[in-house]
DNA sequence: CGGCGCATGTAACTTGTTACATGATTCC
DNA sequence: GGAATCATGTAACAAGTTACATGCGCCG
């Protein structure tokens, strides 16, 4: 299980120079639903990054004190690598699948007020993904640029159906045995 | 973000006395697509959980020194708590989708011959999940204890055809762009 | 008698989180 | 001037994986 972080910094920066401020918001952002990484993790990368030569910082001077980082030839050969190679399985845990597994030793009360919390967090992330989409949709694509892109959200408005649909089943199973 | 290991573990001594090596076979199986742990985390944790009076181990002599180990009142008392807490967000990475966001910088072909492999694997989850249904169902059930289980199971389903489908199309769009 | 599955355990390592420190800039 | 946000970084810690060591029992 190695560390995938240097491959999502290298992916953002292909598009354009980013600071490591931006890369953690761009992250937080788009990949919400499936990815995440912490700035403990983002600035220690980068600058083992800059060591093997992948990316190249520019100490933006005046500003405050960032550092902007772009994409080498050889940081986009590394991207082009991992891309081809084969994945690790995703890792997935869900506290909650736990405790309706084991329901029958706590409070079904309790349990169906947790779905609730649930369902209303992936209503969140359903949002934003609506809204990303639109957003993408309604800027002019004739290069075909943003489909790769609305497929992830696909994904994400696809399995966030799910959940929702799964929270409300189950919510009225909880309510129902009362 | 602190370990729930301790609380699976509990969770599935609550039913009945196991040794290490079954409940990580339990683990694997029922709580394959949205948990797992590891021998490196169970054995260690079962020391500390004997330590903290939350189970007893009983040495089964002649067998191939194993231990069983019993949960204990104060064990019942952890896991009722925690059943009752907060949840934490969960947690979910997934490779597949960091690559079809970078799709236009990699290979169609490869990335589509990726996503095939994560239709299989997905496929299998389905296929395990069914089977647990049916065989959960064949079983009489007059106390309801099953349905908790079956909640669980839905989950799964649920999300594995969004996953499936998801599949489907972004094949096709893939295949439709060469 | 050899290999596989059962069974437990530990040590080294990698990965990831959290908390903290520092300081600039912007906005009210 | 104070709060929020921008911005970078590190150190301590917690969590999790992997590889290894050990040995029994069963089946062919």
């Amino acid at each position: 299980m190695s560390s995938k972080t240097r491959f999502v910094l290298l992916g953002l920066l292909q598009e354009q120079p980013l600071t490591g401020y931006e890369m953690k918001q761009l992250i937080d952002i788009r990949f919400r639903f499936f990815w995440n990484e912490s700035f403990g993790q983002i600035y220690p990368e980068l600058k083992s990054m800059e060591e093997d030569g992948l990316v190249v910082a520019t100490d933006l001077s005046g500003a405050r004190k960032q550092k902007r980082y772009a994409i080498t030839k050889s940081g986009s050969r590394e991207l082009k690598l991992w891309l081809a190679s084969p994945n690790e399985k995703e890792s997935i845990r869900i506290e909650l699948l736990l405790k309706v597994y084991f329901a029958k030793y706590g409070s079904k009360d309790i349990l169906a007020s947790q779905i609730k919390q649930f369902k209303e967090a992936h209503h969140i992330d359903y949002s934003i993904l609506t809204a990303f989409q639109e957003e993408l949709r309604s800027i002019p694509d004739p290069e075909n640029n943003h489909q790769d892109i609305l497929r992830v959200i696909e994904f994400g408005l696809k399995t966030n159906e799910a959940y929702l649909s799964w929270c409300d089943d189950t919510i009225a199973y909880l309510e129902g045995t009362r």
